[in-house]
DNA sequence: TAATTTTGTGGAAGCCCTTCCACGAAAACT
DNA sequence: AGTTTTCGTGGAAGGGCTTCCACAAAATTA
């Protein structure tokens, strides 16, 4: 069997505890025997035992993920980054991914609850309140990114300007018949993104026309799909042909490539017919050429998880609510009609 | 605190014995004390210590899963597939993302030498030699996917198959000018997808022409990116124009991305000029109607997670290794020029 | 030189479980 | 009736580590 500490003190002639401090760095160990038992330990190939130590030290060196999978288009780049964050202190990140998001529920309840991990990374879905309450009464380190909640630490984009971004950019285009495909309005940041399209516009003193601010009924991933993109644009086209916006804001990128295809079924082009601009700049949106609005995803991931390690240090510091800036990226689903886009060249 | 198996024995009036074989489904409790200790456990919230039930059983209910994050497309795939065969026996997976081959071997050397996890699951890479000696000299159980080694379980699609079937796709087609853009050649898969086109020309008495057929030099990813794609491209492009193939086997998908963006800023059509396949099946190559070969890489996931499962109960089972025949997906990069295909609408 | 501090070390106790052995009571047999 | 078997249970030992207290030896101070 593997050899254990009693196995290396023996060896190297001395003290179990001796043999746990040098593994554990602990400066009171003497050059001489910390090199002895490095010596031993190394040619009987010993390891400290994870569970055992995590068991004395009331730690586990491991974080619960919590990741959409629906998600997946940034869920990748998010995950990249905690990585990296937590492996700089070799910590572990236990991975659970949600294919729906009623099942983070029996994902928390199963996991979690004491000894199996230091702390919870959130992301992009509302925690259930069962478990927000628990876990901000019992301390639990915390952390959310992409969705909200005063107890616990957030990590977030600031949808409203993203939403007004986004419109403000159409204006700034010349388009003054605008409109909105967004998801559910179950999602807050559907909600968000909606308040800032209606704020840009107001403040441009555009019209609202209601019948082109359309939004999916609730129902999976709360609207953010191809299929409901589709199927708002679907509506939309519905309208007699002069009564249709010249550009929309959809609420996310998958959503408006559905619209895309939408349009490109019905004949039409965009930008030259319909302009369109997404949300989230997820790795297709480039190669759709679609002008769209980025979430830091990558930095909110790196940062969460740095936030998380803090945390699990000290419990007690207070929490902090962190929003990010979205960034406008223009491409050519926007480009302004008379331009030729080079898009055109890009094509497989 | 959180409670112990003594606080519920105590509270329960029982031995910490019986609170145990409770929490294990151990028969011999009867029903009137099992009730008894799991009103008391239900109400006190106690939850069995995670850490000290793995060091107790000597498992961890835990396994490790190495995937390169530089493959995220399938990887989403393969990890969801993984991920909901283990939920099933309530079974972690800690990820370990590896950004670049060589961190393999730190990340191997840092965990799962005991106790951490119970088993291991290993994408897509070549394990360390020094590893994997160890592991199958331990009986450690691992399991590979899309790669190989006699040693282990392995799950691996036939890539020779899968270079022939690209091949014989194009010859039906009616190209007889076929040349193949590869990987590196350090890399198996590349290897064995060149062997299968070499194959398929030969079987069609078709000519090898050794200058149309380009391989990455070694080097990131073993060549398997965009950025070789298109300086492969680029190098077949300086042929004078009617030294060309009138087709390419490209060696993955993200390479033919690579491929078709050059051929398209240097003017030339596609399929019209040079007709393209890929390999993989990632989830862009739809968007770029590109005509592949499919992995099934969720099937595979599901299929190894079980399988380790299995070899987790018996370590001793003898090793399997399974292939795949891979599937051709025809899409508009390999359109027989005459036929306009459809996905002239289909852009954004 | 004696008294104090510092340095390095050994190992018991404790972390929270599982598992096994022992044992009394009840049930099934002579 | 006594004897054997079964059933249900208690709790010690053990899994491999950390941490703390005690203590001897060495270094410092008076």
């Amino acid at each position: 069997m593997a050899p254990t500490i009693y196995d290396i003190a023996r060896e190297a002639k001395v003290g179990i505890g001796t043999v746990s401090r040098v593994f554990n760095n602990h400066p009171s160990v003497s050059d001489e025997t910390r090199k002895r038992v490095m010596r031993v330990a190394t040619r009987m190939n010993y390891h400290p035992h994870p569970l055992a130590r995590g068991l004395a030290q009331r730690r586990t060196n491991a974080i619960l993920v919590f990741v959409p999978f629906f998600t997946s288009f940034f869920f990748v780049e998010i995950l990249e980054a905690v990585q990296s964050t937590l492996s700089e202190v070799d910590c572990d990140l236990i991975l659970h991914g949600i294919t729906h998001p009623d099942h983070a529920e029996i994902s928390l309840r199963r996991n979690s609850f004491r000894g199996r991990v230091d702390g919870i990374l959130f992301f992009s879905m509302r925690m259930p309140e069962e478990f927000a309450a628990e876990y901000a009464h019992l301390r639990v380190p915390v952390v959310l990114v992409d969705t909200h909640d005063d107890r616990f630490d957030s990590f977030s984009v600031q949808n409203v300007h993203g939403g007004m971004g986004a419109t403000e950019h159409l204006i700034r285009q010349g388009h003054t018949r605008i409109g909105m495909l967004n998801a559910s309005l179950d999602s807050p940041p559907a909600r968000e993104r909606l308040a800032g399209f209606r704020q840009a516009m107001r403040d441009a003193r555009l019209p609202l026309r209601e019948e082109w601010i359309l939004s999916s009924p609730s129902g999976p991933l709360d609207g953010f799909t191809k299929q409901s993109g589709q199927a708002l644009m679907k509506q939309l086209l519905s309208l007699p042909r002069h009564d249709r916006p010249s550009a929309l804001v959809v609420s996310s990128d998958i959503q408006a490539i559905g619209a895309l295809q939408e349009l490109g079924q019905s004949g039409l082009r965009c930008p030259d017919d319909i302009a369109v601009t997404g949300f989230d700049d997820i790795e297709i949106a480039a190669h759709f050429n679609l002008t769209t609005i980025r979430q830091p995803m990558s930095e909110m991931g790196a940062l969460a998880a740095r936030r998380l390690l803090e945390r699990m240090k000290d419990p007690e510091i207070p929490v902090v609510q962190k929003t990010f800036e979205p960034e406008l990226i223009v491409r050519g689903t926007t480009a302004v009609p008379p331009v030729k886009s080079t898009r055109q060249s890009r094509r497989a």
